[in-house]
This record gives C-alpha cells, sequence and structure tokens, in this order.
DNA sequence: GCATCAGTCTACTAATTCCATATAGAGACT
DNA sequence: AGTCTCTATATGGAATTAGTAGACTGATGC
C-alpha cells in the first residue's frame, strides 16, 4: 500500500524533476503546489536526503535537488524508500525478506508462492520506470487535455 | 498490503478447497494445521461468509465448505474481501475508487498514472488465478521436492 | 557580525488500523 | 436435554500513520 507518506514523497520528486537541473526548489514551494503539509514534508524530503535520492543546500538561495538525473531514479527506489517493501508480505520479499513465523515449511506455501508472483509483478513496473518516465505520463496527459479544447 | 487477516483467509481458503467437495471443514482444524488463532479465524470465516466466498453448518457434522468450485474462485475475490482494494492507493481503485483531496486536478497526477499501471499489474495475476491454481502451486513444489529425495 | 532565510533534529500527540481474546448466544443434531 | 459448532458483540492493547511544535544549525547578503 502507498501511504501518504509515499505519496507525498513522489509528488515531490516529481516537482523536483519538472525544474531546470540543479535549481532547488524551497521545501515551502513544493508544499504549497501540491497541497502537502509543510512539516510533513520537511520529514518526508529528510527521509529522501538520507536515501541519498535528494541533496540539500540550507541558508538563501537554498533548497532540494534531485541527486541524479530524473532518468536515473527509478519509481521503485523511491517507494521503497518511503513506504518499505513493494511485496504485499514480507516474506514474499526480496529487499525486505522476514519469514512469517505461522509456516512451518514456507517452500510450498501457497500464499507466499502466489505473492511472489504479484510482488513480481509490481516490480516489472515500478523497477523500469524512472522519475523522467513518471513525469512524462502527466505531461502526456497535459497533452491531450491540452488538443481536446 | 496483505494484512494477516489476508493471509489467514487465503489459507483457510485453500484449505478448504484441498477438501472433497462438499465436505464441511471445522475451524478448530483449519486453524491448528495451519497456525491461526482460532477466535481470529471465526471472525474471517465470518467475513468471507458475509462476502459470499464460503457457506457454513452449524451443529454436529457442521463447518465450512466452498460457496463454488475452487476453479471459480478467483484469489482476488478473496483478498478484496478481506483486505479491500487491490490498488496501491483510493484513487487508483476501480472497485473501492476515492479521490484523493490533495490534487486538484487528479486526470493528469501522475502519482495516480503510475499507480494504475501498478494496480492493474496486480489485478492482471489476482484477478487471473483461481484458487484451484493458487493450490496448485503448493502441489507442484510438493511434488518437486519429493522427487528430490 | 548581524539579520534572516531555509533546512534539520527531537519529540510529541492524535487517530486509525490491526491483531487477538473473552463472553454470551443461537442453531442443529443425537 | 445436552453437546457441538458457528455467530455476534465488545473490548483492549500494540503498532503504524499522520501531522504539529519548537528549538537549532548553517549559509548568505548587507
Amino acid at each position: 500500500m502507498l501511504t501518504n507518506k509515499g505519496k507525498y514523497g513522489l509528488k515531490a520528486m516529481v516537482h523536483l524533476a519538472g525544474l531546470a537541473p540543479g535549481q532547488p526548489a524551497l521545501v515551502a514551494d513544493i508544499a504549497s503546489t501540491n497541497n502537502i503539509p509543510k512539516k510533513f514534508l520537511d520529514a518526508i524530503l529528510g527521509e529522501l536526503r538520507t536515501a541519498g535520492l535528494v541533496h540539500s543546500k540550507k541558508g538563501r538561495g537554498g533548497g532540494y535537488v534531485l541527486a541524479k538525473p530524473a532518468v536515473d531514479i527509478m519509481v521503485g527506489e523511491i517507494v521503497r524508500a518511503l513506504d518499505g517493501p513493494l511485496a504485499p508480505i514480507a516474506c514474499a520479499s526480496r529487499k525486505f525478506y522476514r519469514r512469517c513465523d505461522d509456516c512451518a515449511f514456507e517452500k510450498n506455501c501457497s500464499v507466499r508462492l502466489m505473492m511472489i508472483e504479484v510482488r513480481d509483478a509490481i516490480a516489472l513496473v515500478l523497477e523500469n520506470r524512472s522519475l523522467a518516465a513518471m513525469r512524462a505520463l502527466t505531461d502526456a496527459q497535459d497533452a491531450e487535455l491540452t488538443y481536446d479544447i
């Protein structure tokens, strides 16, 4: 499940991806244009910084910048950094694997085998879409909206 | 995310699918063979009954039975009945759609468009696997394990 | 070097959801 | 009648999520 934290974080990253490379954005600006509670976004951007996905600069003229070009950041990285495992259940996760204590032989646990398929399906999407590609989804829609008029 | 409720429910359904058609299983039996807290399973099977996925019979010789043949029950139905939306976020859900109040024009919200792709990927798996197919995953593994010896 | 801008850190609260248990009750069979 | 089994309600604790408050640190410009 994507929490508000994950949602806000993705929106902020898309926002950053829309700026000229290297140009920093203020938390206050990101927050107001995306309807995100400022203080909450503070914390979220902090985590994204810890995860190495953004860089920050303090003081006047400061703000947040993407740590890498938007083409090199996969959506899956962002989601994992903020919301943890992509897999719907821990015992089916690659990066956050944890055994569940109620099945004796997990090798043939049908729930797990089923959920591994789901995990793979999710990962196939999120690990192959870059932030740039994600932003492009919006632009495509914008274009459509424009042509409709 | 799949909660314990969903996990236990799936296990219980797989258990039922392994029985001779029409033969009822006791809650106590399902609980003990699958390491599920009995009282919790009571509640879960109650919800599955409300959702019309299982039938119950009281009294001696009673128990729970699948409402339909296992080939006709899709895993997605079970998950939805217990854990709600398949989509990672409400605004990307088909059956449980809910607008999120922080985006003005959801038509071109990149988070939503991205998550719709994820939702579709998940649904493609869960809406096309029957309970019978899910159980077969286990059997396949069992066979492998046997041959290994 | 002082003012101010802007991110950083710590801590806290409120709300929600999840997990589980307890207890009493109602239907069915013998 | 008595036992077996599901049913309904309600309660409570733990964990997670969402959001707030306030003091602090570092950078810039005058």
